[in-house]
DNA sequence: GTCTATACGAAGATAGAC
DNA sequence: GTCTATCTTCGTATAGAC
């Protein structure tokens, strides 16, 4: 093993992200929430709090990726059906307290580097998601624009969700969806 | 004039709110924005940040539901197209620097006061288009399907096209949206 | 890899003069 | 309505021992 500790800080600073926000994903926050050392902090980032938060980002990118491979050979309605039912979840099982880390940074950075990576993660969702698509029975240009779509409007009907404390936006949300691709699935 | 300083102070923080989220909406960093006296804080706003900050989720509201009537009596895919217009516009003319201070707060704050006036503005926001859309021509559950998905897909197409610096996130969702509402006009 | 101790700045908040 | 001063807490970060 090469440092279970550091696994565990960026697993907590995604969780903290995704609940509080980059304000109080503080190094103490972490620290509580994981029990790590916190003589282990600079040793194991040594360029301090960004390259905490920056690690943070990429496991939540490649975490959904995971699930979003997961999905791999769905029809294109199934594919949005799951997506939305991941994002669903996440409000679920947090009584509406956790949302998405990579929303979270983009919203409260201020650095380049950390705008990078968030960046990186939404290309690589929207691209990926758009393959899924296609090959679950989308038109090329309809497979895009439906990727982005299904991204933002999730992203955005989880924020709207939790300052609801209701599913009911998230829903209404995802039937909205779900119609819409039946159509475009018809159509291609 | 009551206190133009108290004003200028909910109009610093909602436009820092928007740019830098709620950790850097500071009464120092409004103080500084605004050339407010550094005196007036607790004068103005006894209760503190909390009470400054449920202003500033107010008047973003408030501004924005005042551009929403300004739309009445437009076709429900004018009505969408000019929504979506207003925040690319923020994103553009801030050069992806600004986004929702609604949404910024939402994700970001643990106090129940301020997601009520969070939800408040959500609730507003969604049952106003809602109207406009029916009057507009679209069936009653599918304007607030629609309305729904609209203001949850631009708050997140705004956060995508943030993270991305780019507005292709934006215009693909944009494109989705308005052939989504002719679609649905169509058909009612 | 982890520890303690500490420096340094910024934040929110309060007190009391003007 | 506004000012200065100050308190406290918390954040990041560094130094040096173990």
């Amino acid at each position: 093993m090469v440092s279970g500790t550091r696994v565990k800080m960026v697993e907590g600073a995604a969780r903290l992200l995704a609940q509080h926000g980059l304000q109080e994903t503080s190094f103490s926050e972490v620290l509580e929430l994981t029990g790590a050392p916190r003589g282990s902090i600079y040793h194991h980032f040594p360029s301090g709090k960004d390259q905490l938060i920056a690690s943070a980002i990429d496991l939540a990118g490649d975490r959904a990726i995971r699930l979003i491979d997961e999905m791999a050979g769905a029809s294109a309605v199934d594919v949005t059906t799951r997506f939305l039912e991941m994002w669903r979840l996440v409000l679920a099982k947090s009584n509406f307290q956790a949302g998405c880390s990579v929303l979270a940074v983009t919203i409260a950075t201020d650095s380049a580097n950390l705008l990078d990576h968030a960046s990186a993660v939404f290309r690589l969702w929207r691209g990926r998601l758009a393959e899924l698509l296609q090959d679950g029975g989308l038109l090329p240009a309809d497979a895009i624009r439906f990727a982005a779509t299904l991204i933002a409007a999730s992203e955005g009907a989880v924020v709207v969700s939790r300052a609801e404390q209701s599913l009911e936006p998230f829903d209404l949300v995802t039937e909205q969806l779900v119609s819409l691709v039946e159509g475009l699935a018809k159509r291609a």
